[in-house]
DNA sequence: TATCTGACAATTGTCAACAACTTTTAGGAT
DNA sequence: ATCCTAAAAGTTGTTGACAATTGTCAGATA
């Protein structure tokens, strides 16, 4: 039994090995630490330590260090090392404005592209979202958050939309300064969401956009002002 | 004579060497022969061929590509090599909203900070561009017209703004269908450039959001339009 | 003629060794 | 004790070699 479990993942990791590469596997492996925390904002990658964890050499490790650093997720500085990024407070700010405009645009696409059942699906989130609000569980209500502006994005079906939208979420991670942020706007924050799905539903691109766009830059000012204390 | 000027460039060269990398100095160049059109949008990146042609091992050369990759410029795949990318008309219209939505952002953000001097700075760009739009004199429009987006985008003060709008930029020129898109409607372009700049003077964020916004929106009309032709 | 096969060439993937640089540490001078 | 200096250790930068894969082409077969 164990032989067989073992044989079926070694045959995955193959079958991995031939589309993606050792070096992709890599990059997600290493942005997985780091988006996770295990690797901290400001530590270092040490080529020899990890290239020997993954059992690789270090050339691939190398590529998939460089690949990170193009995303924004690591610095390199030559001779010294790459270091977990560490996101400023105002760099921090300047990413929840782009965010902002990002998810305004998701808006305005979607606005003319709406369907019944989409509707449906989102006050469905609307309604699930609500019920957790009143009950002031975070844990559960974060996730379902999550999920509900991952379907707006995707739903604009633009796939260079969700990537960049997911890079600058991404980077938005490697800010110490941001803990549970919104832990305190719960029903506020899902008051906001009902506003973007009656914008939606009213048809007036320029309302969705600015209501979306709205949406992001209150995520921003509850994060300035978490910042202030 | 010759012999001071090549000490002075190779001194250069290590100078750069000493705070960036082998690997930056080969990424930036073969940016610049990807954007350029040296190497266009299909072709394969030799690694043996472009490593002796800098002179370096290939080591360096794949972490440029790499680096590459994740900027989108480039696509690889495995055991066939890396590939310029080639952005279909699809992908180039997604591309446009985006760069909208953060050319609007631009706008709103500059409302709030916009100064006399830069107005009068604006104004100057808008008056230089009149005079050559009239002439029809589209090899001198385009780079006063990319001068005058760049000082734009730059007056926000946001990199990250800047740093993204650039990398979309960039991606927008590995469409193969993107010829001179932009040749017929100089004057029309400088309207638009006048009603941003008056709106930045209104005061009112939200309007110079949308101006800059439409403005990107009706230059994707354009690419739009000599696409379908 | 068209298609399949297998050897050969070209190219990429990975690795280990060496060179260059940085940081640490030990020793000595003040 | 403090500061400087130089050797040593640790880490990154780069290279060339070898393995694995893909592409090419001549010859055999139907």
């Amino acid at each position: 039994m164990e032989n067989t479990t073992s044989n079926q993942t070694a045959q995955n990791d193959l079958q991995v090995l031939r589309t993606s590469s050792l070096t992709g596997a890599l990059e997600r492996e290493l942005e997985h630490l780091i988006l996770t925390g295990e690797l901290k904002p400001g530590e270092r990658l040490n080529e020899i330590q990890l290239s020997s964890r993954f059992g690789t050499s270090r050339g691939p490790l190398r590529e998939a260090t460089r690949s990170l650093q193009a995303k924004g997720l690591v610095d390199a500085i030559r001779n010294r090392g790459v270091f977990v990024r560490s996101i400023s407070p105002k760099e921090a700010l300047e990413i929840y404005d782009i965010r902002a405009a990002l998810f305004g645009l998701a808006g305005r696409l979607l606005t003319d592209m709406v369907t019944d059942a989409m509707l449906a699906r989102l006050n469905e989130f609307l309604d699930e979202m609500d019920e957790i609000a009143q009950q002031r569980d975070f844990d559960r209500y974060y996730p379902v958050n999550l999920q509900f502006h991952d379907f707006l994005i995707r739903s604009t079906n633009s796939s260079m939309l969700a990537q960049e939208y997911k890079s600058l979420v991404n980077r938005l991670h490697l800010c110490r300064a941001r803990g549970l942020v919104q832990a305190g706007g719960l029903a506020v924050s899902n008051h906001e969401h009902r506003e973007m799905v009656d914008a939606l539903a009213s048809g007036n691109r320029e309302r969705a956009q600015e209501a979306f766009f709205r949406h992001v830059e209150r995520s921003k000012q509850r994060f300035t002002t978490t910042l202030e204390k």
